[in-house]
DNA sequence: GTGGTCTAGACCACT
DNA sequence: GTGGTCTAGACCACA
C-alpha cells in the first residue's frame, strides 16, 4: 500500500504531488496493474483536501491512461503497462537534466556538484 | 554579451528564465562586475515578451542585490561580488536534487540514469 | 439462447449494455415472446457485476413493458409485441444519427467514412 | 470564429461538449494553428456555466496537446497538428460505429437503415 | 457505497 | 488582464 503525502510548502501544486507519486508507485512497482486505488473521498480525507483536488489527479491520470475507472465501483492501475515508449521518455529525460542545470547553474553549482550529489540517492529505488 | 533565450514549452515562466540566465551568465564570467545589460524595454522586444515580464525579473535581482539600477542610465550587474553563503548553497543543492529525483522517479527514471546524463554536461563550467 | 457480453472500456454503462443486448435480441428474433430470461442472480454471476446492475436493467425493461416478471417464477419476454411506434423510431433515428455525427466530425471522421465502414456491417439483420 | 453551444439536455457534460466542439472547429478547419481561443472566463460567461467547467474543458485538450497555454498570456490551438495517428482514428472509428449499431439495433433500426439517413448528411462539411 | 459533474467564490501566479 | 489552483458543498449516475 501507497503511502500518500502531501507537501503544502513545496509549491508543487496538491494534484500534482499526487500524479507524482501515483506514477512514482507504479514506477517502483508499489502499485501493480489492476490493482485499486483509494477512493476519491478517502485519500481527501486522509490527505485532507478537497475531494475534487484528488478527482482531479484521477482524471488526469485516466486520460493518459494510466488509471481506469469504472464509476460507482472504482478506480484502477490500467492494465495496458506505462511503455511511454522510450523516446517520450529520453526526451523527458533531457528536458528534465536540462532544467535542473539551469537552475543549478544559476546558483553557481555546477553539474560536477549535482553528480556528486545525486550519487549519495542512487540505489535508493529497488 | 550574453544570448537570451526563452523556452514557451518549458513551463518555466518567463520572468524566471531570465533571471536564470542572468544569474547562469554570472556564474559562468559572461557578465561581469559592472557590465550594463540591455534596457528593460529592448530585452523585452528581443524576447517578445511583455515589458512587465522584463521589468519583473530585473526587480527581483535589484532585491537579491545582483543588479543595481540607476534612474536614467540603466540597470548594471551589481558591484558587490554575489557570494552566496555557503550555507545557502547546499541547502539550495539539496531541495533542488530532492525535487528533481522525485520528479524524475514519477517516469521511471532512476538517480543513476540521472548521473549518466548529467555527465554529458560536466565540464562545461569550473 | 442470446450470449451477454459486457465490455468495461466502451464507457457505456453495464446495466445499458444489458438492456441493449435484451432489446437487440428481440429484434433479431432470437428472443421470442414469452420467453424466459436468465434468472437476475445468475446472470450477474455470469457477467460477473452486481445483482443491482442486472436488477436494474431489468426493470427498466419491465416499465417499458419488455419484459414481464411473474413473482417467485422468473422473467419472460413481454407477450406483447413491442412496436415501438413509427414516429418514435423516426426520432430516435434522427437523434442518434446527429449525435454520432457531431462526436465522429470531432475526431475528423467524415459522414461519408462513417457510411462505408457501417456498410461492411450491412445484413447482419433483416 | 467559433460559435459556442450547449445543450443542457444532451446528457453530456458540458465540459464534454466543449471539448468536442473544440475539436470539431480544429477538424473542419474553423480553427488554425496558433488560433486564440476565448478567455476562459469570457467563454463562461457567454456559455453561461462556470469558470471551471470550461478551465476543465481546455485543461483536457492540454493534456491530449491539442492547445497550448500561457498562464497570463491566453490559451491557442496547439502548433503540432493534430494527426492522432492512423491506427488510433481507425480504433475510433470502429468502436463508434459499434456502439452506434449496437444502440440503433435495440430500437429495430437496422445497419441500412442508418446509413440511408446518414446520407442526408454527406457534404454537410468541407 | 463508488465516481462524475457543476456551482460559487476565493486567492495566487504570470504577462 | 490572463490562466492555475483550491475549497465547500451540492446533486446525479452507477454498482
Amino acid at each position: 500500500m501507497l503511502e500518500f503525502q502531501l507537501d503544502a510548502r513545496s509549491g508543487v501544486p496538491f494534484y500534482r504531488q499526487i500524479i507524482d507519486q501515483i506514477r512514482f508507485g507504479i514506477a517502483t512497482g508499489q502499485l501493480k496493474m489492476g490493482e485499486q486505488l483509494p477512493t476519491v473521498r478517502s485519500l481527501a480525507v486522509q490527505l485532507k483536501v478537497n475531494l475534487n483536488t484528488v478527482t482531479k489527479a484521477y482524471k488526469e491520470l485516466e486520460i493518459q491512461k494510466i488509471l481506469e475507472t469504472q464509476q460507482g465501483t472504482g478506480t484502477f492501475i490500467g492494465s495496458e503497462k506505462i511503455d511511454v515508449s522510450v523516446r517520450e521518455r529520453r526526451n523527458k529525460l533531457r528536458s528534465i537534466c536540462e532544467e535542473f542545470i539551469n537552475v543549478a547553474a544559476a546558483y553557481g553549482i555546477s553539474p560536477k556538484q549535482l553528480v556528486d550529489e545525486l550519487k549519495k540517492h542512487e540505489g535508493g529505488l529497488s
